[in-house]
DNA sequence: ATGAAAGCGCTAACAA
DNA sequence: TTGTTAGCGCTTTCAT
């Protein structure tokens, strides 16, 4: 059996021939790069068509070391934030002719290494880390190798490594003053787990809302929780125990919201009428889940289209710090929040 | 600038040189392939780490077209449905060094050709397509190039195309028992999109089911849905309007039953005491919802493996029709069903 | 504006 | 058991 047999007949070869001109000539047609009479590229654009030609990018990947692929490394698929995410992202890529290379891996473990070292693998022309804590020992290898990166919401950034925060901070304010408008003064919050610098970020950031529309933080409305559902839940049902119960509740992000949610439903409390829970992320099952889920959201193609740029402002100068660019949020009002019960 | 510099100056013959062998046996070394001496193999590793070698599948890819990549096509990272199914997916082949490449598509789109298109140059090894309608004009490209294509639920199959069938006739059959037990005589049903082969088989899953344990079919307890909460939702509104309420409800998908839930929700009716709800697809979500989604689940990982599997028998003879795999459906008890309000 | 040629890293066929 | 060698398709540099 000839290796003949397993290939396409087909490269830019067999395309010049028919067009009559060299494959270098091709390359500049299907690249757009280079000077091409248009009657030139006009019958090597005809050749294309009339072959079915598929230029196969591994020839330029090994040549060159880049593969037009970015990485995408991800916690958690089962968190509807991430697919929505990855769904943008795809999408913007796919403009530009690239692809995604998806890795989902808790980032706080030795798997982390190994999706690192399939990126590189691959020759990824840049990596999205969707995570703001994990050692950063497991990225050096991607710094190393001159491949860019960007984390999410780490707030910070160094060599070969851009940033794109997550403002909440906005998202927060707009919903404070939604509540206060309702008549909420007793707020209180489910954040993420607790240790993380995230969480702390986060909680700075209800602490600081609330003093915006001078209303008091108080300490003992707060739980923290596990940005999942499980931990929304348990947080919500140890709020209900004090006497003087919040009249509204804001969240790390909308599967704690969930969490608290079903909570309440199992308590047999009604929302928003004995209680308002405002969620964050906007992911879009948010609308359905009973009562509709007021929430902080992002704009998932804003963020998209921020961390690309950002990747390829780290490529432009990959000896530098890479930017630190903010992806802006604001709140959706759905039927989880109402005026405060008398 | 030298291409030198893109490149990493590091390859087999690197690795080949340290360890004193020929690059030809590190290949071997590294994929078990061949004949080599252990104390050959453990200086070739020892080189390997010492170097960092990281291999280059481009090599491979450009020379025999395979890439060790499998291209997975879906129309809806929205139902988490499919994120479930990518993340067991993604982790079946990465433990045989393979990627994930995704494209979502409505499928009955010209999307769909150029996700194709995209497949057909990064030289996929496989495509998983989920759906069991498209155009099949679609898929002939990948047919043509001999690539080796598996459908979801198409329940039909062809050459060079295999099909993993999902067995909701069993789990559709445990639900009717489970519902009769709780004392259902009056079992509606919120079906897929009309039109669809799909939506029909899994409409006569549920008639067969009800059959089978005796009770009646009643066709004005049938609503057609969009595999989609909003489907699911006014379903279910224009099912409360007779007089004669069903008791219980079965749905296509997780995502219309949740659709389903919330209409009960906003109606005020009472899940599962006044009416219950089971939805199909097991979604981790379905745990949350409230009351907890009772669901006809499939095994994800049992899915994405026997995807797998069909690949690689499609692969094994390319000249043949593929099989046709089934997964099986299994009822999980949550709290949206109990029993009938007297 | 176009062509010629080099070379990226790999695996498999073949030789030894 | 190991080595030698060919060649996959591409983009870029250099020459014309």
């Amino acid at each position: 059996m000839k290796a003949r047999q397993y290939q396409l007949a087909q490269n830019m070869k067999t395309v010049a021939q028919l067009a009559g001109v060299s494959h270098a000539t091709v390359s500049r047609v299907i690249n757009g790069t280079g000077l091409v009479l248009p009657k030139t590229a006009e019958r090597v654009q005809k050749a294309i068509k009339k072959l079915g030609f598929i230029p196969n990018p591994s020839g330029a990947t090994l040549r060159y070391g880049r593969s037009k692929v970015f990485g995408l490394i991800m916690p958690d698929l089962t968190n509807p934030f991430y697919p929505e995410f990855l769904l943008n992202f795809e999408r913007t890529l796919v403009e530009t002719d690239h692809e995604v290379m998806l890795a989902t891996t808790q980032v706080s473990s030795p798997e982390l290494a190994r999706s690192v070292r399939r990126m590189l693998m691959r020759r990824v022309d840049g990596v999205v880390l969707m995570a703001s804590e994990f050692d950063t020992r497991s990225i050096e290898p991607l710094l190393d190798h001159r491949v860019p990166v960007v984390t999410i919401d780490r707030r910070t950034t160094q060599k070969g490594a851009a940033d794109v925060a997550i403002d909440f901070e906005t998202g927060y304010l707009q919903a404070a003053i939604h509540l206060k408008k309702l008549g909420h003064k007793r707020i209180g919050f489910i954040g993420g787990r607790a240790g993380l610098v995230t969480s702390k970020i986060r909680l700075k950031a209800f602490q600081r809302a609330l003093e915006d529309v001078g209303l008091r933080y108080d300490e003992k409305l707060t739980r923290m929780g596990d940005y999942r559902a499980a931990g929304g839940k348990s947080a919500m049902q140890s709020l209900l125990e004090p006497a003087k119960r919040p009249t509204a509740i804001m969240t790390v992000n909308d599967l704690t919201a969930f969490g608290a949610l079903r909570a309440l439903h199992d308590a047999n409390i009604s929302v928003p009428s004995e209680i308002s829970i405002v969620g964050c992320d906007g992911v879009p099952l948010g609308d359905v889940f009973p009562p509709g889920l007021t929430s902080v959201a992002v704009s998932y193609e804003e963020m998209a289209r921020k961390c690309l740029e950002a990747l390829n402002a780290v490529k432009a100068n990959i000896e530098g710090k890479g930017p630190l660019l903010t992806v802006s949020s604001t709140l959706v009002v759905r039927g989880s929040t109402g005026p405060v019960k008398k």
